[in-house]
DNA sequence: GTGAAAGCGCTAACAA
DNA sequence: TTGTTAGCGCTTTCAC
């Protein structure tokens, strides 16, 4: 029944034109050497049979796919979704990234792919079979993974490294996480806090490491002390919980807590009600995360705000440049993170 | 240079196994008449080489491309996304959705499309031209335009109808406002409200008229009087602050108050704020969304949970289904919403 | 500047 | 049960 779908084709548009298939598709593909008049020509059938080309069929003929791959850690993508805890990551990625395609005439396509699994190369092979994307986007922690990125330089695809310094295969951008952290702990050291604790994340994230850097810089240039007032957790509630306690139960306990992601921040504000600790006038609080919640805890986070849109659009961009041959710059290009402060911090000392 | 790439072919299973093209497509797609033991040849030829059919071919020969589109109002999803209010929807989509897909070896492509726009037709053609879709998912307010479900149905591609009763071309998916709603009316009649206020949704939403159905039901089945209970508003925050006002400054004001949406239950909580009037002591609130900010509002909001992931997981079954000939039951498919209690709802009269 | 021919990887229809 | 042939819609040579 539905067999051999009646559609406009190239042929089509060529017949309706008085022209060859090529000179359509030189017209479809902006080619040079085809006359203006011709271009006109062709361009006003096409419109008239609202003609569009099958992007499976140009992938076939050797050309591009016009398709995007932003790959996402499976698990912890379907853990946020489960949870509704308002994390946006994704949504993030997909306003920047999917609008940016669009202007190109290219599509995003978010792909799940399992880390911890040993088979993560097969997993990835089989979506660049199946797809043949032109492009690859990488969140971590899969931005460094070397196995992912021999696969996919084998295969001559771009690629786009988001949160990754290191030089290699793709392009690198980065949200300067380090300075990001450093901005946060210059915050609190203006508003008077001497004693800053940080909750680092897993190691298993290199931007883990940059924001302890950050808040090390700022901690040792105002010459203080940071002796338990680092705690690491895995990005999830109940380790930020534990840090958190960790952190306060010390012998001087810190006035202000960074914590690197939202969860965790969740986790302090937490801790804190349990001990009758008051936020922001006993404890000021700034979360890594800029998510939704942040918006709509009491007080409201003070709050590292991370461009994600902004970042996934500039990776579409290099891609899409990259397959245009125009040749992009191949430093790593910094988007760098500002801070955005509510009510969650203020000088130290209650009142 | 990146001019064509080496990938494992048909081909070369074929001439691995030492068998004809056909029969590793007969094995590749599961069909009858082939031998076990030439089944088990390929498969492990397939296996070794590692072999992924590119779905881009497998279209062009005229089989499936294994796509399926979510197709979802451009300026609302976008507004959504910047705003970072937590509004998840679409996630909850993809997070049904997609796994789904992925168990049949399908993609969920999200794509936007324009409402308001005259060429809605133009713009859905040009996604439907490029990508040839094995099926379509449509919410609202689209799942019932009648000009989107012609150019389907004149292209003869699946489509799934979430939030449509409506009978016509495709499938059509229900989480039964009208039931939620006078479930959450009811739970605020158990609670002894009989001054029910009710913020309708944008009439050109469907499901805007089916949930006042539902109030007005349970409001004439307990017999309460109606009069100065229903206010409108556009899903719109500030919609929902107009609509609150207009309801709290009632000669009798309602005790408790049910919002289409979550923004507008937001605007609701703070009309009340300005107000001095306690929630929920002095004025109950339920929200007909279960995003993230129910979880964080002050109190968190007793809401109606309606079952995204769930019903996007069923759109794409039935798609699935009709594309394997598997003739999927042509009548409405209902996944009820359900209420979640929260502390944003009590007895009435304060305390 | 334009067109003709070949072929991308796969499946449908047919033959054996 | 298996293999052969043609062709999907497009772009790439390579002629003209």
């Amino acid at each position: 029944m539905n067999r051999r779908r009646q559609a406009i084709t190239i042929k089509h548009v060529a017949a309706d034109a008085g022209v060859s298939l090529q000179t359509v598709s030189r017209v479809i593909n902006k080619e040079p050497n085809v006359r203006p008049e011709m271009i006109k020509r062709v361009q006003a059938s096409i419109d008239k049979l609202g003609y569009v080309p099958s992007i499976a069929a140009q992938r076939m003929a050797g050309s591009r796919s016009y398709l995007i791959l932003a790959i996402n850690d499976r698990e912890r993508t379907i853990a946020d979704w489960r949870d509704r805890q308002g994390t946006d990551w994704v949504d993030q990625m997909m306003l920047g990234g999917m609008i940016k395609c669009a202007e190109h005439g290219y599509r995003l396509l978010v792909e799940l792919v399992d880390t911890h699994s040993d088979h993560i190369e097969r997993e990835l092979a089989a979506a660049l079979g199946a797809l043949r994307p032109d492009g690859v986007i990488l969140t971590p922690p899969h931005s460094e993974n070397a196995e992912i990125l021999e696969l996919l330089q084998t295969r001559q695809i771009s690629v786009a490294r988001i949160g990754s310094l290191r030089e290699g295969y793709g392009f690198a951008l980065t949200m300067d996480d380090e300075r990001a952290a450093r901005m946060a702990t210059e915050h609190l050291i203006e508003l008077g806090h001497e004693r800053i604790g940080f909750i680092a994340g897993p190691s298993a994230y290199e931007l883990s490491g940059w924001r302890v850097a950050g808040w090390r810089t700022a901690m040792a240039a105002a010459g203080f002390d940071m002796t338990d007032l680092l705690a690491t957790g895995d990005f999830s509630y109940e380790s930020g919980l534990i840090a958190a306690e960790a952190l306060l139960a010390g012998d001087v306990p810190p006035t202000a807590i960074i914590a690197s992601n939202d969860r965790m921040t969740l986790a302090v504000l937490e801790a804190a009600r349990g001990r009758n600790v008051e936020v922001p006038s006993d404890l000021s609080v700034i979360s890594f995360d800029d998510t939704p919640i942040t918006r709509f805890t009491h007080p409201p986070l003070t709050a590292v705000v991370q461009p994600i849109a902004e970042v996934t659009a500039q990776a579409v961009s290099l891609i899409i440049d990259e397959q245009a041959q125009r040749d992009p710059p191949r430093n790593a290009i910094v988007v760098p993170a500002t801070l955005a402060v509510r009510s969650s911090t203020a000088p130290p000392g209650g009142n």
